[in-house]
DNA sequence: TTTT
DNA sequence: TTTT
């Protein structure tokens, strides 16, 4: 306790989503989200650093990252830092760091996009453990805060 | 551009920092902190999970780091996430997640500490490439803004 | 929808809390924190200025708050930014801006403190509308994280 | 020093920036933004809080707000919160709570906007005292630092 | 490896 | 006064 673990991002997917579902069901999303930043090179000149983000996402909010995001949709994630261990096929120890996206506001100003409270509810009707034909027309302004408490526990990967 | 890149976290170093100098002779130094949040697991019982954070911090934002922070110093980082990739023994391409600290404040509620002006100034006198022999006495409150600013003091209103 | 606003704060209490209750026996803790920050005058002297927060938690951050914070304790504070609007004696719109604390971490390195889960938690036994002989003993690095959804609108003043 | 105090609003102007320049000639803009939030009301039906921030951006990221935002704009805001007293008309003591601007994104999603390095770079040539007739095209994605830095760029590893 |  |  007495801590703090926040990472706050705002980015562009560089791909859609990837959703996949644990055994209880639950949506699991895992983002890649590009950060980029000016800085001035050792001749002065200025030039571009792109970061990438792996970002992974729970239950309701990765339902709606699955519906709403894609490839070039730019984001706000907040969450805290994690780093998962785990071992390649020769069996090394392998270390991943990702953002854990408790809070995702969409920023892309598009138009349609879900009608109604978002966040909290309850998932909705899902096919079992595999990628839904994603449904993303003209999504729109959503904000999704997931105050999920941690049930990470049955990773789908 | 147009993005967002900040990691903000509160925790306890879990060792002294290790600083090292460029050949530029500018400090570079190496903090281990702690976060640890509470969670109910799936028996509903409490359990705490700790998050190693691996810090970095450069120019006068290290030399503080390293006269003013031990292992068990409390402090608040802020900063971009940024992944560096390396090669191990065998070759193999690992990636490794850091905070860069481009903001530091000591959270001990210690005594002493530095006087003055801190952050943004020049890089003090040091020995090159070697660790200094540090004086951590009665630290204290230090805040460190390597990005430092203000000169807004003449209002228009 | 589609916006964040969010205010993180450390700093040290002014004063003790002030605490009241809602008809429906809701803590509100009113906190007075201030942060200062280093700048230089016209003269290129350093000098510090010091900013007050009105910062306001509810329920069983509140108690928590008045259980454990005094003058001069150190947190961190982050929750919106909220104004009210309120009449002055001569019937003068006013306005106030607050800080409403949804998450609070004491920084304070004391021993004691409180034992198990705290934050999400239902308040606890307590005397209707009036303050309570709060027990500061050694308080400790607590946090509350109130998830708490806005039933402030039985303000108690 | 030791303290944090940092606001951070994604939200949209209710209006056009208002510039003004100060005696020495940096620019001063003015902004008025709304988030809103859902929240549950005491019928459990959702209804929806806006809430306006007065937010004061100087000298670079002032000039960079003029050209390229309007109203309707979306813009991410970081900086500390700062209660301003003044007089009104009959003496009385107001106090007025602005966010001052350290960085300012821009984060509507249109095409054209400032080519080159923004942030950190000296005031251009402007008229004094006077509001500049924008020129406001196609804005884009511009990033403001008014804390600019990196000159990490001679690593140690 | 920290801290409570 | 914005936005969805």
């Amino acid at each position: 306790m007495s801590s703090l673990n926040k990472a706050m991002i705002i980015g562009n997917l560089g791909q859609d989503p990837e959703v996949r579902y644990t055994q209880s069901n639950t949506a699991v999303a895992t983002l890649s989200i590009a950060t980029s930043e000016r800085f001035k090179d050792s001749n002065g000149e200025y030039q571009e650093r792109t970061e990438w983000h792996r970002v992974v996402a729970w239950g309701r909010t990765a339902e709606v990252c699955q519906q709403y995001l894609t490839k070039g949709s730019k984001v706000y994630i907040e969450g805290p830092i994690q780093t998962r261990q785990w071992e390649d096929k020769d069996g090394q120890k392998r270390y991943t760091t990702e953002v854990k996206a408790l809070r995702m506001i969409m920023l892309d100003s598009a138009s349609g996009g879900p009608q109604g409270p978002q966040g909290g509810g309850q998932p909705q009707q899902q096919n079992n453990n595999q990628n839904q034909p994603a449904s993303k027309p003209m999504s729109s302004n959503v904000e999704l805060d997931s105050n999920f408490d941690d049930m990470d526990d049955d990773l789908p990967f």
